[in-house]
DNA sequence: AGAATAGTTGTAAACGTTTGCAATTTATGA
DNA sequence: TCATAAATTGCAAACGTTTACAACTATTCT
């Protein structure tokens, strides 16, 4: 194995400096001679010297990683997000680890630790439910934490989001507006943060100000195919609009009217809450509240940069603005 | 900082053991007494003594992380690719360090050199093009690295991926058969191994045995604008049947078809090389060559878990058989 | 019982850096 | 010119593990 046949040491011999000049010249220490940095980085350079990250984590205790946890790579909405992430930590020079955990052999909590293990500096948490043993095992130590794209109950994390409560309200209104009054919610896990103490609510709120009723919350909606399976049952309940957790969801809803010779927006307005890609390729395109995912995973990367280096940071739970994009699936006044 | 509080010397002084017993503990190592086990167990539960792996790392000169090079998060295709590399890594209990590599600030080599001083303790490299440099980068190592869902033109490296030359055949057989003649091919970037050894060659000798002349391939065409606004290219150009590379493009063709009043597959006939969930979604949906993007992960990944231990890997250029999915964008006899 | 062997444990040297501190060199001022 | 301060460098101790190797203990065999 010749992984890392060139060491500092080598260096330092072939400069005839000590090691610890290397490290500062390696490290862009400014106390360094002028010309005896010069000498240090020709060597460097004819030697093709490159530090060992590893050993640099243990001696610093800095490993210039971050965690990047994450329900399903395969999910857009979380992989632009990371795009937002990825980008800043490149600027910053950090890595990422990412670790996934839906359908796990492995426990979150778990998961969380491996991560710590690996002296992570800070982590990124993008699921939209922050159970209470990840609570616990972020608790447990001392790196920073970063939620994006959702929040925890008390706040005790910070977070990069919208307002999920005035984008749903405004999105009802918008349905309502358009003269529909059998309004429902489709909803993946319903014990969310995001679902429980953000949605639900707000709907709950819109139907019982508008005098509309109970009103419908289906759950578990999870998938194209859960979608396509729903839309008997929304039928049935009399439903002219939806409001829809999940893109890909909102189009199995979609093409189920479709297939089944319904008209949308007709027959049944759709928006879907959480707009990736997909939400604008179909036809008709998806009206939809359009989160600014790049941007919520910058400004959280951005964040974790500066709880990283023991900053400042004045505002902890930070909300960006959202936009309702009116597509085709919604009535166009 | 807290960080780190209890060490492996922490447990050796609590269960009166050595330090080097604890860390047979910990690895599992079997030359040690039953209740010396035992009493160390408690210790670290008791304790909640978590190695550190960055540590570990430097001592045994590996890490359990391996590096993943992937263009783009956002597109489906890699994350699907992911998704079963990721998958194969927590059953071996590797981590994954991904970097993405397009639009960057940093040039490929110096992304793959960062990867590689992270002492990363393998490489899965999915970008459908490995540029000089990277092979220069990966050839200064013995780290080792597999090709997923690509092919490098010398076949020095290991790889996992499909038959695109008899893929792309049978999916230009299919139109044929149905009739098409004037066969079109839309790629991103022409200049990838994929496209400039498999699917060009594949469309040229097809053209030429079935006496189609020159034919037309169109390049660059990278996103659904892209496609969207190529709608016009192919029309003057007479074509009826097309085969594309990415399947967000061909969307952006049949979008344009339909908002052309045009119909899919009446008038044009579409295939997409790369099918990922996006072409099942839309409608029509899009025939598609469906390439078993998890398994090429999954299998990528293994093949790497066994060339780190230095295990036999009798077949190092692994093809998976695809499938072509006939949807509603070809004539459904 | 004693020798040979197998099983268990400890010692200490890596692994490749960073970094506080001391030592040395150079610059500055009177 | 010499004392003093400032800049530069080196020394050596971390960082928290793993792992030869040696040393010791328990077991087996004759």
């Amino acid at each position: 194995m010749r992984k890392q046949d060139i060491t500092i040491y080598d260096v330092a011999r072939e400069a005839k400096v000590s090691m610890a000049t290397v490290s500062r010249v390696v490290n862009g220490n400014t106390n360094v001679r002028k010309d005896t940095r010069e000498r240090v980085m020709k060597v460097i350079n004819r030697l093709h010297y490159q530090p060992n990250a590893v050993a640099q984590g243990l001696a610093s205790k800095r490993t210039t990683t971050v965690g990047l946890i994450v329900p399903d790579l395969t999910n857009l909405y979380f992989a632009e997000l990371s795009k937002g992430i990825d980008d800043i930590a490149l600027l910053y020079k950090y890595n990422i680890i990412i670790t996934s955990i839906e359908n796990r052999l492995m426990r979150e909590d778990q998961a969380i630790q491996g991560l710590l293990n690996k002296q992570v500096d800070g982590v990124i948490y993008m699921s939209d439910n922050l159970p209470e043993e990840a609570i616990e095992a972020f608790k447990r130590t001392d790196t920073p934490v970063v939620l994006a794209g959702t929040k925890d109950s008390h706040s005790e994390f910070p977070s990069v989001a919208i307002d999920y409560q005035k984008a749903d309200t405004e999105a009802l209104n918008l349905l309502y507006n358009d003269g529909r009054r059998n309004l429902a919610l489709v909803l993946g896990n319903p014990d969310t943060v995001v679902s429980a103490e953000n949605r639900i609510p707000a709907y709950k709120k819109f139907m019982a100000d508008h005098g509309l009723g109970e009103g419908h919350i289906y759950t578990n909606i999870k998938d194209h195919s859960d979608g396509y399976n729903l839309l008997s049952q929304l039928e049935q309940d009399g439903i002219d609009g939806v409001i829809v957790s999940r893109d890909v969801t909102a189009v199995g809803i979609l093409n189920s009217a479709i297939d089944a010779g319904k008209k949308v927006p007709e027959d049944l307005e759709i928006i879907t809450a959480n707009a990736t890609q997909i939400a604008s390729v179909v036809r008709p395109a998806l009206t939809a509240i359009r989160q600014p995912l790049y941007d919520i995973g910058a400004v959280a990367m951005r964040m974790l940069t500066k709880l990283m280096n023991n900053e400042e940071v004045p505002e902890k739970q930070i909300e960006l603005s959202y936009e309702i994009l009116k597509k085709q699936s919604t009535t166009n006044e």
